[in-house]
RNA sequence: GUGAGCGUAGCUCAGCUGGUAGAGCGCCAGACUGUGGAUCUGGAUGUCGCGGGUUCAAAUCCCGUCGCUCACCCCA
């Protein structure tokens, strides 16, 4: 290495390699094969938005916008921010391009990178990735129930087990205040019996205490009164068609009255996925209804719903469960021995690389052995062998790399020998990795 | 922003109370002139994160600094 001062990825970003991004790449295609099935289509917005954009909709007092966003100054003094969250663009895109006049409702997913300026964790990083998915335009409780069984739906593709479905309804612009007032009364009389840090939430966000997890605030959390108990008559209709439905659909979840969530936003269906094999960061992912974000930011009234996967952490789950095998291998390895045999074999090589086959092949002149060797390595289902023998013959040798079978095959044959051995697939869909 | 732990070969790490660096894996070569994954033999690679201090002597002790990790806060 030469002796210039190391320039390194910034503190909380990563790089994704090879072997690794298999695996991402896996996970992103399962989740466009399920959210294709429930006829959601992909929507890209910037990842930069006019920083005012978050401060209206996540809200100007959270966290996210105070203290977590990247907002800087455009040159032409234009307020920006890397957008920490996608909900927000979502519906600036939504009422920008007037998807609502389409008429029913508007089924959208994304997938990228978000930033939040936190101290990086196992599981959270400022450079982060969400897989995400939203609703516009009614407050049907079948679209939260089709939303969540769409998510169960797609854990169980990608072979998570351990997982468990929270559910709550954290009320709406009516009953929700009228419950703060009740919960700050009881946590008033509670005063100097819960932990410190509970002590500040009671005064800045009493919903918080909620979900502490200090052990000995727990039985005095339990006695606090529950939302669901003081939702108002159509929240609550809401939420109980919503579970009926759950149920009909067969989707499991677990009340959680105690959940809450973060962002400003939320109206009624709350909920998240967590997962046990992750660390102290075991949200996998999050999301709820946000009947008033659309006039919050401009629009016409459309209520919604959507989630968010963490993808990060997703992808730290499917590694911890060992189910999901990434997607990739190689076919075919080329072995010429000779400089007369490297025209066949890249002429070989191309042949096979238009037929959709995944093809490797020495650069550079090698041993029969180190190139077996390679092949080997690099997971080859089949080595094709082209030497002396085989250019006068015009018949190749082609090796099955697991078996160490090896037939001699015509050379405007290996393509179809491929073909049977490996399988109609357009390319060798070789499970390998770890 | 706060706290703790850790920075030694490409990777995982050992190196006790100071005596100027090791293992396993991986890589390369050979045993085996055109047959891999096994075994054996040999080989290459380190500013011991960086800077300073203590000492005859520092990977080892002290201070500082940077980086990484985990946790808190909060969230995906």
């Amino acid at each position: 290495m030469p002796e210039a001062t190391k320039i390194r990825a910034v503190k909380g970003t990563r790089d994704l390699l090879p072997p690794a991004t298999g695996l991402w790449q896996r996970v992103e295609d399962e989740a466009r094969r399920v959210f294709a099935a429930y006829h959601f289509g992909e929507i890209r917005t910037p990842v930069l938005e006019p920083a005012d954009l978050f401060a209206r909709s996540v809200g100007a007092d959270t966290d996210i916008v105070t203290k977590e966003m990247y907002t800087f100054e455009d040159r032409d003094g234009e307020r920006l921010a890397l957008r920490p969250e996608a909900t927000a663009s979502v519906v600036r895109a939504y009422i920008e391009h007037g998807l609502f006049n389409q008429g029913r409702v508007n089924k959208l997913y994304y997938i990228g990178p978000m930033f939040r300026r936190e101290r990086p964790q196992k599981g959270r990083y400022r450079q982060f990735y969400q897989i995400g998915a939203e609703v516009l335009g009614s407050e049907a409780p079948s679209i939260d129930a089709e939303l969540l069984e769409m998510l169960v739906l797609l854990l169980d593709r990608l072979g998570l087990r351990g997982c468990r479905l929270l559910l709550n309804s954290v009320g709406d612009s009516h009953c929700r205040p009228e419950y703060v007032k009740v919960l700050r009364r009881a946590l008033e009389n509670m005063q100097g019996r819960l932990c410190a840090d509970c002590q500040r939430r009671a005064a800045t966000n009493p919903l918080r205490v909620l979900d502490c997890k200090v052990e000995a605030d727990q039985p005095l959390i339990a006695k606090l009164p529950s939302i669901l108990d003081h939702l108002c008559p159509e929240c609550r209709a809401h939420f109980e068609r919503l579970q009926a439905e759950l149920g009909q659909r067969g989707v499991k979840y677990e009340l959680a009255p105690r959940l809450v969530r973060g962002l400003d936003y939320y109206t009624r269906t709350a909920f998240e996925i967590t997962s046990d094999v992750l660390g102290a960061q075991n949200a996998v992912l999050g999301g709820g209804r946000y009947d008033g974000l659309s006039e919050l930011l401009g629009g016409p009234a459309a209520p919604g719903i959507g989630f968010a996967i963490g993808l990060d952490r997703l992808i730290l789950a499917v590694e911890a469960v060992g189910q999901l095998k990434p997607q990739e291998g190689l076919a075919v390895y080329i072995a010429w021995l000779g400089e007369a045999a490297l025209p066949p074999a890249i002429e070989l090589a191309t042949e096979l690389r238009r037929a959709d086959w995944s093809v490797e092949l020495d650069y550079e002149p090698a041993k029969l052995k180190k190139s077996l060797g390679t092949a080997s390595k690099l997971g080859a289902r089949f080595t094709v062998i082209i030497g002396e023998g085989e250019l006068a013959s015009g018949r190749y040798q082609v090796k099955n790399m697991a078996t160490g079978e090896q037939q001699e095959v015509p050379a405007a044959r290996v393509g179809g020998y491929l073909q049977e051995r490996i399988g109609s697939t357009f390319f060798a869909r070789a499970e390998i990795g770890r």
